[in-house]
DNA sequence: AATGAATGAGACTTCATTCAT
DNA sequence: TATGAATGAAGTCTCATTCAT
């Protein structure tokens, strides 16, 4: 029972390590078996096939994503305030989980994971999406529709964490607040 | 010889339809022939490996795009005015180019191409560095580094073109100058 | 013990309903024991392997065969007699057993069960043997060896029952007595 | 170009070899490329996948066998002397072609070809089909359905010929001639 | 330059079987 | 006895690449 965890467990984060060090084509199921040192049968125990498997990672990933961008929030703070926190904990969750961010873009942008598997992820952000509809009704921040405004205040975080990354990289990143600062600029009504 | 621009035309081409339409993983070279109307082993006159065929690809895809981003670009325009030059050009190509768009962004997120090849690419857009130094130290835009600027004004296009595809998306795209504005109000110091 | 017959008992019946609905190439021991509802590690209590599996299948469903087609029989019969209520047995039994007709076919067309178990079954047909004897001594029926006596009494059923399953078969089924007719116009003497 | 036809001749012809030893399971394409003498790739230039490739097969081997059952035949012929020589054709054809004979009785009665590429076979054999109506309407042979006619005519030939093979078999092989009068016993009027 | 045919390596997946409980 | 989990071996098929023409 707690082996069935341990492996399932052991199988998503071998895929992560994996597909981050060097893409999802790469990723080979013999490679990932072993490095999560089991035979590649198992992994059709826990996952219907690949596309089944990443899936399941995605899902899980993003919703442990959100599950980080929603501590600590609540309908009763302020939009602005609303927006500091999920903001901040997604510049903490992306900082600190490079792998994850880069398996999410990754996902996202190339079609690894199945459409309503995708659609589905996405509503685990649907806080934001309300809170997004309560800054326009309250005229707080720009009327423009949802995933524009997701484009300027979040997707910068994912370009800002997966650069960062690079070696070759001039100049010093900005604080924390700075990097709000532009977000909430740009947003703001 | 112009057979040979030809050929190689219709392989970029080619791949450019099968990376959008399926993603890199669905692309392999025997349809890439079939779809470029080549045979597998013509594509190995052009190119040395696959590798090499998706590093001229992206390198080709970028030199269009940069082309076309400072089109009309001068250094006499006011930083003001160079950046609205230049977005509005991202902005035209990359919502007339989704296929392209797409496959940059697939090329810069996952390994397909190597490093310094996607560092090659980033230098054509050398001028828009000029661009953001001379607005910091003109005192116009955030003392930001390069990156993070990036991040807000064009970056976010890139999810814009991609998700406005999408069927089912809420809300109507705004206007190509309100998008802008956006953009400006977030680094403008 | 009684609990051993009837996991026995399932797992035959699961085999049966597999390879007649797809083959024996499609009766994985997995699916036989989903079917069964046992564990897969439960068939190798009662069988030391697949093919030991396959041979008692076989014998037994031959076995049952042969008790239904001997049933009434005697030695004191007539050889038409003999052979009419043989006959008639072995069409009543393959009539109402199609699945087991099928896979007895199988098994004795295909190197499915192992040569010697193939012959022990054959034996379980040694009454009709003798009566073929003693029609040939008695110059009742033609002197033709047993095998081919027996391609042209009771093989033909065989093809009768596979087919008259089928659909898209043009033409009513015969009475019984009329295909016995058949059979015992061919070898009378 | 010849050696295209070399090349699927010599996997038609390993196929045959292999199923008939050990088989339909127990042929795995490895096994087949390898008694080719060519690549395991090399077989899906010729065929979509094994089920196409054993689709093939049957039709050829099939198509063959029809055409030598037919050898010389003429709706000219009288109905006995027509029957004569188709069945004297095809007792000549599978006698002398064990793994060919071998083959299509796997082939029909276990789901190894596809149910429409048997139909599409068994219409080779249509002049006997015709046959056998012209000797209903002329009340020359019994009126029952052709596949009964089929059973007791050919479909014996095929159990003679596999046992005939077998070395325990006790008892001479009979004529032709005999054979052939056993037939037409059991059909004629 | 151009190709259709060919291929070894390796992809995903399933199999018969065994292990730990 | 009975099992769910696990597995090495082997299955079908595809891939990037090369060969002979």
């Amino acid at each position: 029972m707690s082996k069935r965890v341990d492996k399932k467990e052991a199988l998503l984060e071998a895929t992560l390590t994996l597909v981050n060090n060097h893409g999802f084509h790469a990723a080979p199921m013999s490679k990932i078996a072993k490095l999560a040192q089991v035979s590649p049968a198992t992994i059709y125990i826990y996952f219907k096939n690949k596309q089944d498997m990443m899936n399941a990672i995605y899902l899980k990933v993003k919703r442990e994503m959100a599950d980080a961008a929603f501590c600590g929030y609540s309908t009763d703070l302020s939009v602005k305030k609303g927006f500091e926190l999920v903001w901040s904990n997604v510049f903490e969750y992306k900082m600190s989980h490079p792998r994850e961010t880069k398996l999410l873009e990754q996902c996202e942008t190339s079609p690894i994971v199945e459409a309503d598997v995708l659609k589905e992820g996405i509503g685990y952000l649907d806080p934001l999406s309300k809170l997004m509809q309560r800054g326009k009704e309250q005229h707080i921040i720009k009327d423009v529709c949802d995933y524009e405004l997701y484009a300027y205040v979040f997707y910068p975080l994912t370009f800002i964490v997966l650069n960062s990354e690079r070696e070759e990289i001039v100049g010093e990143r900005s604080k924390s607040e700075t990097l709000f600062a532009m977000a909430w600029d740009c947003i703001r009504a």
